[in-house]
This record gives structure tokens, C-alpha cells and sequence, in this order.
DNA sequence: ATGAAAGCGCTAACAT
DNA sequence: ATGTTAGCGCTTTCAT
């Protein structure tokens, strides 16, 4: 192992001049530089982590707490990661993957001084985790929008502005009676945060405009078909759908556009690709959202001032699939 | 911040003591250690990571790099992850995810000694992280079958006998002429590793079973259709199929099924309980493969002898699609 | 069965 | 502009 003191010697100089060069913290002969990034190439040195961070009390590490359960959509969970992966090495920190996803995970990592800071996915409405984070060492930023946020800090989609922007389209394109497929009936019930956000987003936007909106779960697998077919024999003026439900969209989708109705997809960007005749797309920033989390994260650590809460707002996509 | 120096005068006892209560490498009174347990959980002690790996010269971590890119089946990624994640943790491991996906984020991590060993993803038939991982401190284990693998250590699944196995049954079933569906022309003419052995597994076998076999690629998108409906059109004799690939298989499936021919998915679990009317499944044990491979991650680190190369076998599963 | 103390490889005062 | 050195919080050898 090459260490610092090695590096030293062979430039002739002492083992701070080395540090010294490596963090720029202090200004250096061009002459002493040259010696010294000579050496380091020459040896192929790389600061030993571990010694770096016990001594600078910072890891350079954001601590992560992702759903690797099912039952999460997990293109989006990809996406938010690979956000947070390149805000990430932008600046270069790494991620420490945290295998647990309780409250005793997040507490390990932080009060071992493991990470300098944590981002913890999918967070529900009330989640414990939120109390947990509060009395920790280190900062922490919530993607998702828990009901009692309390002053942690937060990142999510906008998902009520969402609701509202679909139905704003649907207005706009003449329909008069609307609904919202959402998720299966058994996460409706847990009242997941982003659920019930959307819901009323859909519904307010739905009385701003004048439609009738409801709202139904929609089961994921095949049987979504019949599902589906029993709500429209049940309400044939329905004629435009916001749909949010990936496992169930390209069962369902073109048979609802098949029947003449307009659907808006609510998903990421590859799955609406795949499904032709969508009227619209509502695409989940779902890296951008990752990308920001880490940001939060660093600006909390840099301790630059931010709000608590930042949602991204949705966009309206064309209905670009390639068929 | 408390340390074991906290620890040690609350217990009245020394540093070291501590540390031995705590390793377990000492035998110690059960009156000490009593105390000793006591005040690590009266001040709420956990040891700092950094110093403990500085000290031990190992920091309970191991490097990930997976590709968070698309074009890779994201399910299967996660599904790997969430493997090693397991395992990692049954083992008191960590995960550092390495944001940057090239031979300089491994051979980063293992120069600083921020990982203890590594598990690469995603690894191509001929694959510079390869050579790479050869010339690191960290031992390493690759997930995928480079045609060179050299004295790497490979974990993957077994894509050969997948094909031979899917053979088999379409012959048992009685089929002559039959056909592998594949991946989408780009991916096959990369000739990556996987997408070789399977079709030559399949070949074989349908040789084997003397079936006249073929193998056709298959765009992922909508177009998908159109292209199997040409096959079919040729080759009117063709009456199975052994399909492998995610983003079609809901859309094209259903329509061969309906054409009264049989199909062998591939596919993860999830996946082919939303198709109804599969004739039989090839499970890839996406999660079985990720913790193999962190198991011999561990195993390097532990000197424990074992086979450079893990193939997991293939299983037919039910046709079990809900609907 | 326990303690004392010498590192592990760095960073960041405190020198000059 | 550079060098010296006291830690950072542990593990582990060497004592007793």
C-alpha cells in the first residue's frame, strides 16, 4: 500500500505539502506541485479513505435508503437512484447502499459515522423513519411527502399538481365526465402519500373545470381488464381517463383507447413509448428527482440556506409512442 | 460524539476492554462485560466506521457497480441488488454503490481502500473492467460470463442449459419446427455474453431433440408485433416458442398464444404472472444470483476455496398467471 | 482476565 | 511557501 509518507519522499517534501496539494487548502510553489503530482502518478497513490475521514470527520459518503422490495415501481426507483448516483459523483461523493430498510439502518449509519448524510426513499404518509432521522447526527433528506413533515426536509414529485394538470387537459379536450385509474385497491387504503395527493389534485381540478371526476383502484394484474370494462359498462358518458398504474397499463391501456377514449398516462417516459395512441403523457421526473434529493442533501451539508420541501413540477409529454 | 473512551470510563474499565467486548476476540468476566454492555447502551455507542477500518484494515463494505443505464432489464438489476444487499447484510456488510460505471470508480474504490472486495455488474463478453479488477487489491467477483474470464471470479446464470432446457420441453410437447425469440437486434449483434449462450443452449437442444430450431431477434417496441406476425407468416410450421424478452413479452405474447401456439417465457416471475396463457416459465433466479455472488465476495475475503465459476441453473416454472 | 500504548494514514492547527 | 506534530477513534501487541 502506498501512503502519504511515501508520496513525501519521493517528491522530497513533508507529508502536509502532500495534503496540502491534494486539497489545494494552501498555496504551493508550482515547482514543490509539479514534484508532488509527479509522485503521486508515479506511485499511482489514492488517499486511504477510511484514514481520510476519521481525521477530516467527513466520509464523503451519502448514506441510501432504497426500496428494494417489489411493490414499488421499480423503473422509478432506478431512475431516482441513478439521479442521486450522478448529483452524487458530480461532487464527488459515493453512495452507501444501506442493506435494512428500518429506522435501526438509517441510526447504524449515521451514528457510525458511516455517511455524512442520508437519503431515504419512499416515504409514506407517516412513516417512522421520520422521527428517526430527526435526532441523528447527520442531515437527511425524505424523498416522498409524509403528511407531519415536521422539519425534515423533503423531495417529491408534485403529484396534486399533477392531478390538476390532467385535468385541466381533459377539459380541455371536451370531455365532461372523467377518472383517475390509480393504483391496486390495497395501496389506495394505505393512503400512501402520493396516492391521496394525486386524487386531489385530480379532483380539484376536476370541480375547477367543471367535470365530473372519480376515482377508482385499479388492479395490477390481468384481471385489471375486467375491471376496467365493468367501470365504463357502468359509466358510458366516462370518455377520458387519467391513467396511473404501470403494471396495469399496457394490459389496459389500448383497450380503453380502443373503446374511443382519451387516455393520459401517468409513467415513466419508456413505458408510455410502448403503449401507442395515449393522448398524453404525464412523465414522472423520476432521475430529476433523485438528482435533487442529492443536491438537498449536499446543500444541507454545505449548510446553504433551501426550503424544506421541494416538489418538481410535472410536464405534459407528447404521445410519442413509435408504432 | 461518543467514543470508546466514553465507553470505557463509564464501565471503568480500559479502552481495549471495550474494544474486546465488543469483538468478541478475548474472553472476558461476565461481570465486566456486563458493565461493559450496559454503558455502550446507556450512551448509545456505536463505533466509528472509520476508525475501526483504519485501525482493522477492513471496512466491512463491499463495492457494487451496476449499471443504472437503460437498456438493461431493470427488474433483473434490481432484483440482483437486492440480492447482494441480502446477503451483504446476513454478513454484516455494507454496499458502496460506485457512481461512475468504468474501470477508474473500481480501481478508485480499491486503491483507497474503501471497499473491501467487488461485485461487478453487467459484465460484457469481452469487458475492460475485467483486466482492471485483475491488477486491484480488492478481490472481485464478476457477474456474467466474459468469453475470457482468465482467473476472474464469475457468477451468472445459466443461459446455455436455459436454452437446452427449453428445447427439451418444447420437444416434449411435441413440437417440430420452433423458434427463440430474442432480444432486440442491437443487443444481439453486441453479442453479449448471455444472448450467445442462450441461443447456442437452444440450438443444441433443439439438435439434440431433432427440432428444427431457428432464432430471431425481437424489438422491444410496439413494432414487435408486426415483426413476429412475419415470422409466423413465413414459417407457418413454427408452432412453440422460447421467449426472452421483457419489453415485448406483454405485448406479443398474448398474440401467439391466441394463434394457438405455445410459449416458454423467460423471464423474471413477476413478469409472467401478468400474461396469462403461458404454456411454461424459465425463472432467471435474479436475486439467487446476486447473493451468490456476494457469498463469494465473502468467501475471497475469507480464503475460503471455491469454483472460479458459478452457473445457476435454470427451473421450469408453472404457467401461474393469475387471470 | 485486564491494561497500556503503539500504531493505522490521514488533516489541520501551529510552527517558522 | 513549507515543515512539525498533535490528534481523529479505533485494533492489537505486549505486558502483567
Amino acid at each position: 500500500m502506498t501512503t502519504i509518507a511515501d508520496v513525501a519522499r519521493a517528491a522530497r517534501v513533508s507529508i502536509s505539502t502532500v495534503s496540502y496539494v491534494l486539497s489545494g487548502k494552501r498555496t504551493i510553489s508550482p515547482d514543490t506541485k509539479e514534484r508532488v503530482t509527479q509522485a503521486i502518478a508515479d506511485l499511482n497513490y489514492s488517499p486511504h479513505a477510511s484514514a481520510r475521514s476519521l481525521a477530516s470527520r467527513s466520509t464523503q459518503v451519502i448514506g441510501l435508503q432504497a426500496p428494494l422490495r417489489a411493490g414499488v415501481d421499480v423503473h422509478v426507483v432506478m431512475e431516482i437512484v441513478a439521479g442521486i448516483a450522478r448529483a452524487a459523483r458530480a461532487n464527488r461523493y459515493n453512495i452507501l447502499l444501506l442493506t435494512g430498510d428500518d429506522s435501526e439502518a438509517l441510526e447504524h449509519a449515521a451514528r457510525a459515522s458511516a455517511v455524512d448524510a442520508l437519503v431515504v426513499m419512499d416515504v409514506e404518509s407517516t412513516d417512522p423513519r421520520i422521527e428517526t432521522v430527526k435526532n441523528l447526527p447527520a442531515p437527511s433528506v425524505l424523498i416522498g411527502l409524509p403528511s407531519e413533515s415536521g422539519d425534515a426536509h423533503c423531495v417529491d414529485f408534485d403529484f396534486e399538481a399533477a392531478g390538476r394538470l390532467a385535468a385541466a387537459r381533459l377539459a380541455e379536450l371536451g370531455h365532461k365526465r372523467v377518472a383517475l385509474f390509480g393504483a391496486p385497491q390495497e395501496v389506495m387504503e394505505r393512503h400512501t402519500s402520493y396516492v391521496d395527493r394525486l386524487r386531489q389534485g385530480f379532483i380539484g381540478g376536476c370541480e375547477e373545470h367543471g367535470l365530473s371526476g372519480s376515482v377508482h383502484a385499479c388492479p395490477t394484474s390481468t384481471d385489471a381488464r375486467a375491471t376496467v370494462d365493468g367501470i365504463f359498462a357502468e359509466n358510458p358518458s366516462m370518455t377520458g381517463v387519467l391513467f396511473h398504474n404501470e403494471g396495469a397499463l399496457p394490459h389496459v391501456a389500448p383497450r380503453i383507447i380502443a373503446g374511443g377514449r382519451d387516455v393520459i398516462a401517468m409513467c415513466p417516459e419508456h413505458l408510455a413509448r410502448t403503449v401507442p395512441g395515449l393522448t398524453d403523457t404525464i412523465i414522472v421526473p423520476a432521475e430529476d428527482i433523485g438528482a435533487a434529493a442529492a443536491r438537498a442533501a449536499l446543500d444541507l451539508l454545505a449548510g446553504t440556506k433551501r426550503d424544506r420541501i421541494e416538489l418538481l413540477p410535472p410536464r405534459l409529454g407528447s404521445t410519442s409512442a413509435e408504432a
